[in-house]
DNA sequence: GCTCATTTGTCCGTATGTATC
DNA sequence: TGATACATACGGACAAATGAG
């Protein structure tokens, strides 16, 4: 596949396989990691790097730090299934809240039942309401629970 | 074996037997200089370079400006022997490009290769690879190496 | 708060090859 | 012929961020 002896550099070779991998995925679909780049390719590193800020550059894919390269530009939502398991978390709340079955000023599902139903750490299910409180959809009381929020403190979006 | 006195003039005299010297040899073999004439015969440069000049009205030999007098028509091939250093490097790569060996739109040998293979220095291989580009037979991308042509490009020889 | 794995970010050193003077 | 600079490519090392437990 790649030509270390070819007129294009390897990066570019490597660049241009991935920008047509990509051209048929949808926008938030994780593009391989470096080091899995490394691994099918069997280039370094560096080069692997070099091939995805091309394509960064290009605006083809956009990078976190810690999570990885997905396609699109930034900024781009993440179809769920790419998503963190606490963001999941947060969304499934976030959507009763919206539906009516879980109402300002009543609790959220305690922990325990949060963990049970998606099958996580306690660390994961406090890191979704941690989540959520920072953008206003609850609030906690010491000792008492979590609660969603009033309406007017919700976020926009 | 020249005649000052004799009834043709001396360039005459000369030209005669260098023509006899040229019939045996085959084309492209160079024939002595003009430097060399006059150290041989005891003439002058003009009078050497007039016995040339008649040897080219007959088309029995042809002249390079800065090489030589070859026997034989202009545009005929010069033996391997005569060649300059940098044409018989051409012609090496030529001929491995015409065998296969070499194939398009991959590297040719490095430099230090070439300059390894045939002994000599790097702007003599540098010579020959402008003297293969001039005549498209290959190209040279900037930091990546020198690459043989498609074949659209070669000269049609 | 801690640990662990994954992923990206950054830096260094080396080798090869080319470009230029 | 030699010296210098540049560009690619590889490999290693460590830090930082993130997610999950």
């Amino acid at each position: 596949m790649l030509d270390p002896e070819g007129v294009n550099h390897v990066y570019i070779q490597l660049s241009d396989i991935l920008r047509d991998r990509i051209a048929g995925s949808p926008p938030g679909v994780p593009v391989a990691s470096e080091a899995a780049l490394q691994r099918e390719f069997g280039v370094s590193r560096s080069t692997a790097r070099r091939a995805i800020q091309r394509l960064r550059e290009e605006g083809v894919v956009h990078t976190v730090a810690g999570e990885g390269t997905f396609a699109g530009p930034p900024g781009q939502a993440r179809p769920v299934e790419y998503q963190p398991m606490y963001q999941r978390i947060a969304a499934g709340i976030i959507e009763r809240i919206l539906a009516g079955s879980l109402r300002p000023n009543r609790r959220i599902p305690s922990e325990q039942t949060l963990r049970q139903q998606y099958g996580v750490a306690t660390a994961t299910v406090r890191h979704a309401v941690a989540y959520l409180r920072d953008q206003g959809w609850v609030f906690t009381v010491p000792y008492r629970g979590t609660y969603v929020s009033p309406q007017e403190t919700w976020p926009k979006a």
